[in-house]
DNA sequence: ATTACTATATTCCGAGTAA
DNA sequence: TTTACTCGGAATATAGTAA
């Protein structure tokens, strides 16, 4: 979200009162230094997005906050902390899935490999776990990519582009492991995981179980 | 601050290692999706404003955060707590300190004091009790401003204009007593108190002493 | 290589005003 | 009274480029 917009909605829900406001965009861009026009606009850009439903009333109308506007303040809340911990590493959650067996293919490339190899200390086992992270920790996907320093560099083969993947230290369940993000996916959600050994079969893991992998980023 | 420098500061100290960022302004482009112009501009501005440091190297530079930086994102992260925590009432701390007497002057011209016992309830004491708010607390001061609602009109007398006050009713040592906020004020550190009683008498209270105000908002 | 200036493009805001 | 549209101007970002 637009850091203008978020503003705006931060104010708002400030001077709230139990999860709502009653008053009109005239009160409002008086409180905040704005335009009226401009308290109408962001208005309608967060009920757009669904951040809030408004219902008109004569004299105004009354906000109501909606989940994801309470999501969004807590990832940003979650956000600040990380900085003021000043942490050089993160735990992250998510149930594990099967993915489509593609992970393999792509491991199994001597460039992806290599730079696996070179990166982690380890060669890696042919194959990747995925988990699915929750919508709660989501934030930190975030700021893995944005922490993200270590990378294999994009690269063509057979006519085929292969992308630019970040590469990080992690642990889990005790065992050093790698954490793959490929610089442009949809997949926002999914953290891959590479290792020694095929994790699946060492730990007997089944599709949903949760893992907390610890993503470091020197 | 402006929301989008607060962004570009706020993703900057995520991607951050201990305390510095080292890189150049292309890196960051590329880091946060904007121009590398952008980038530039904003490190520029945020270093003006007493934020960072910047030491030029060969391939880039590094900077430091100052304390200043962490400050703010210390204040925002309150603000966020605050509303996740949804509160109708704010505790904020603050020293005792003599004013001018001016409050005296003030508080008894008719029209405050008639506003004031309308909203409080009672006959204020024709003295006001000044606590300053220390600046690890003054988002506080701000959010109290945000959610005022109640407030004394602006009037003229004598030729005199007299503005805007914010009124809210509040606790201070199990006793009930009300906070003024001028609309326009440059003193934005300081709380003013208005009871029944003398406090200062009451409590025996002398400069420095610290006190806690229990804001309400309703 | 860099950073950052100047000029242009785009986005955003607010005044006027319709509904 | 409201909210929210259109439109012009301000602010901001990007492109080009100098240092």
């Amino acid at each position: 979200m637009n850091p203008n917009l978020f503003d705006f909605l931060k104010k708002l829900m400030i001077v709230s009162n139990n999860g709502s406001y009653r008053g009109s965009t005239l009160e409002l861009s008086k409180l905040f230094g704005i335009s009226q026009q401009a308290a109408s606009l962001n208005l309608i850009n967060l009920e757009k997005e669904g951040f809030i439903k408004r219902v008109r009333e004569r004299n105004g109308q009354i906000i109501y906050f909606l989940e994801p506007a309470y999501e969004l303040i807590y990832e940003e809340f979650n956000s600040l902390n990380f900085i003021l911990n000043r942490q050089d590493k993160l735990d992250i959650s998510g149930k594990v899935f099967s993915g489509l067996g593609e992970g393999k293919y792509y491991i199994s490339q001597e460039n992806y490999k290599n730079g696996l190899k070179a990166i982690l200390g380890f060669e890696p086992f042919l194959g990747t776990l995925n988990i699915r992270i929750s919508k709660k920790e989501l934030y930190k996907m975030e700021i893995i990519r944005l922490k993200g320093r270590k990378y294999i560099p994009p690269f063509e083969k057979d006519g085929r582009v292969f992308g630019k993947v970040y590469v990080y230290n992690a642990e889990l369940k005790g065992e050093k492991i790698g954490t793959i993000i490929p610089e442009r996916t949809h997949y926002t959600d999914v953290l891959e995981i590479v290792a020694k050994d095929n994790l699946r079969q060492k730990f007997n893991l089944k599709d949903g179980d949760v893992l907390e992998v610890t993503v470091r980023f020197d």
